[in-house]
DNA sequence: TTGTACGCGTTATCAC
DNA sequence: GTGATAACGCGTACAA
């Protein structure tokens, strides 16, 4: 049991070619008598003979592999969208291999690199911290189809989006609408393009409302984790806000427990809103107020888009945008008089 | 821009041979000028030239490649177990690829298959409803090394583990002493190994202190989930505990969320404690009391032995148990009277 | 109906 | 110091 079986001991062994063998194995052997296929099946059988990956790939050129990069599968965005690209990529024959990037562009850069020299057909980059020299320098010098998460609607790539800009405007409408007239955002201070979509949206939902409805608005910066939304929090008590719009479920729930720290209590004290819909909201006490985005169908579209790139390279750009919903659980309601 | 550069390209871009380039981009350049070998490394970068993997591995015959396969990436543990097995994968140069099995036999099967066609060294195995079969037929047959996470101390592969006789023990100490005498455990109903020695452990320590202490315990089977811990709540109530043993954070998040849905108050009305130790445990309200395994070191460790495995087929088995602790917060609490 | 011979991109050997 | 060449295992045009 030492040592695997090459097409040629297969072929020895059953008298034959390896020409012969690789034609049958490979469905491709309707011209050889029946005989000659069951005997070459067979031994196929018996040796357990299995085509070497490598040798195969080296001529046929296609691995069959994506490469993900993503910053956290900690986050549970984060893994229902690979659930969704492993979904896909298994219907198509597709094997994905993902890698958390920790926000490092050495280590994206280190992982890209792996992949390439790997023969992964394509990747799907979810990582904000990508820097474009990278993209350039690995990807399209190697011509290796991509496809950009969360970047900006201008770029020139395929792409799976949502509607951030609606995204921001339907927080602003549902804080206004409860009444808040002082709110504060919490998000990140390097913002990839889709948060800052949803920021403008917002912004853009409160001017337009601001002839009846004077608003004032706060941000803060902090790193977009839990960590990030804790240690907001003594900064959002400050800023006076009746609402706070988390940028991220994540942040939103980090918030949760500094708000809670400092002795106030959601929504009654303050409401707060997050963005992303992961399936923690509905657990954390009180149930969070989202926007939410079809993340796992994100993960699916984006995979489906990138092997049509792959197989049909000179296609048109592809964009998809999929729409954003708000959810209206019990971390919001109207301010304290 | 059209395509990936081969060692051919770089050599006659740079004037020299084929043998050159591999040489001194391998390391073993030190018998050519220093001149060549800066004007190789100089059009390295400017061609972008990536090694196909293929191509070497052909030759060299080792991947340095390792499969990795979780029941579920959603849940935080295995987050943090993958991060660990990233870290230490790359230490090592090697790249792990991971799959969530979903607790589906076949996939596991899939994915298990694939990774090996690959040419995997190696597999690390966290994936609970892996049969026997698929192990002896696909992994022991192609001689390929794999460490079993959550299995019995027993088997006798190598292994990384905790104590979980210890953290049921633990567990059982700290709520006999809050003075509880009526618990329930909420576990899954085909349960993997290390959760039966945390059941175990737990059970034990009950019976060890019954002398002075008459403790009543109920076990009430649910998925290992959240919506699993969700919906054991209408029984856990009946059972009348005073306190709750979630086999896992997951569960316990989930119990949180039913509990206070029917109306009950953690720790006041009934006390929960979970098991792992989660980052998210500090965030949920109140703070989850819980057992707390090391678990990216679990990961990392994991990768280590496994790799020195794969280097050294022949040692013996290697075992390693790692620490656990109870992690008290605000979950628990005495007993209402 | 079957087989020969070449090429895929790389590394190792050995000659220059 | 440097380079030609064989070899890795497989698929396929082309011959027979």
């Amino acid at each position: 049991m030492a040592h695997k079986a090459t097409i040629k001991e297969l072929a020895e062994a059953a008298g034959v070619s390896v020409t012969t063998v690789s034609q049958i194995l490979n469905g491709k052997g309707d011209r050889f008598s029946s005989d000659t296929r069951k005997k070459v099946r067979d031994y196929q059988k018996k040796l357990n003979y299995v085509p070497n990956f490598n040798a195969r790939n080296l001529i046929l050129n296609n691995a069959k592999t994506i490469g993900v990069l993503v910053p956290n599968i900690g986050n549970p965005f984060f893994s229902s969208f690979i659930a969704g690209i492993q979904r896909v990529s298994r219907e198509f024959e597709y094997l994905p291999f993902n890698f958390s990037g920790s926000n490092d562009p050495e280590l994206e850069n280190y992982y890209m690199k792996r992949l390439i020299s790997r023969g992964a057909d394509g990747m799907i980059i979810a990582s904000s911290t990508i820097t474009s020299e990278t993209l350039n320098d690995t990807l399209k010098k190697n011509a290796i189809p991509y496809l950009l998460m969360d970047q900006s609607p201008l770029s020139d790539g395929d792409q799976v989006r949502t509607n951030d800009t609606l995204g921001g405007k339907l927080v602003a409408d549902h804080l206004l609408e409860l009444g808040h007239r002082n709110i504060t955002i919490v998000m990140p201070e390097n913002a990839t393009d889709n948060i800052l979509y949803r920021v403008k949206g917002f912004k853009a939902e409160i001017v337009a409302q601001d002839a009846q409805k004077v608003c004032h608005v706060t941000t803060i910066y902090r790193p977009l984790t839990k960590k990030g939304g804790f240690e907001s929090a003594q900064a959002v008590v400050d800023s006076q806000a009746t609402a706070v719009f988390a940028i991220n479920d994540e942040m939103a729930i980090g918030l949760y427990r500094g708000l809670t720290q400092l002795g106030y209590q959601i929504p009654t004290d303050v409401s707060v809103i997050g963005y992303d819909g992961i399936d923690l909201d509905e657990y954390v006490s009180p149930a969070l107020t989202t926007i939410q985005q079809p993340i796992s169908r994100m993960g699916e579209l984006a995979t489906e888009l990138l092997i049509n790139r792959i197989n049909n390279p000179r296609i048109e750009q592809q964009v998809v945008e999929l729409p954003v919903r708000l959810i209206q659980r019990s971390s919001t309601t109207a301010p304290k008089i």
